[in-house]
DNA sequence: GACGGATAGTTTCCTTGGAATCTATTATTT
DNA sequence: AAATAATAGATTCCAAGGAAACTATCCGTC
């Protein structure tokens, strides 16, 4: 193991910054990801709304928001896009006129299988590289940085 | 620790996908670099640029645009804005009057430091929780991700 | 050495998402 | 119960970045 010894191999500032790593990977799967939705129109941040209200029904758009680590004005447009699909759609609370819940329609559900076809393979076209106990590492990883760092989560309940 | 126990606990389908995850605490930790940086009123491509231009002097936009992973457009104008700053220069090619080479003027030079600075901050701050051994494993699996999908690197020259 | 392609960089158009504002409703205070 | 504050969601405005078109130059061929 060559150039281990004498403090940080000059390498680059850049390089030296675990985030930057980060930035670049994750930009480059996010954004193949977003390729092969594109075909179908769908976008990313649109298919991760759609699987979420999937698993949470009758979610507000106040904590979808929050899942997904956007602010309320973005999940508002998301939602319209979804709308839009006929995927989604809104309900007024009874108990509170100013809220709304969220849930998929029929055409919304015969849509997931696909897209999570499509999603399911970016993945594992991405991560073949890695071995399972490197993507169970990874994960490991990626959870404590997302919760030590109080990364607003899913809402785990 | 409940739930562990039968294959897979459903979860949820988004969580399966580590690419869900590295772009979850990539957005994070990105988004917090910018906003550290915008009181300099300096983005992150700006930043990413400027220290990559330091460290590749003469680089062409052209591998910047590699280098970053960015299209030559999207370069173009983080370029004007470095050069409205005053901290970067184009100058035209010799051999070829297309090409242009970028450089740091004196006054980017002197802006490095505190930027760098700012960089480390933030990158310390949101990897406090790994250990060396941890950071050193999330670095090897980026590396690894990096390379084997042949995301363009820094020429590594 | 003129013409058809490649190439470098720029520009234009479009989409996405954040910040701040706006509207409508509900909660709280007095 | 009137007035004020807080909250949910939508809307507006702006900046960033990709795709494709555009401009200027260079290269290879004839």
């Amino acid at each position: 193991m060559p150039g281990h010894r004498f403090a940080k191999p000059p390498g680059s500032v850049l390089e030296a910054h675990l985030g930057y790593w980060l930035r670049r990977v994750s930009n480059h799967v996010s954004g193949s990801f977003a390729k092969s939705l594109q075909d179908r129109n769908v976008s990313v941040a649109e298919w991760v709304a759609l699987s979420h209200i999937n698993e949470h029904p009758e979610v507000r758009p106040n904590e979808l928001a929050d899942a997904m680590g956007m602010t309320r004005g973005a999940i508002s447009k998301v939602v319209d896009k979804l709308e839009a699909k006929k995927w989604v759609a809104r309900k007024t609370l009874a108990a509170d006129s100013r809220g709304h819940s969220l849930f998929l329609t029929r055409q919304g559900h015969r849509a997931l299988p696909e897209l999570r076809a499509v999603a399911d393979r970016n993945d594992q076209r991405f991560f073949d590289c890695l071995d399972a106990k490197e993507k169970a590492a990874l994960e490991a990883l990626l959870r404590k940085l997302t919760t030590s760092n109080d990364i607003r989560n899913i809402p785990v309940e």
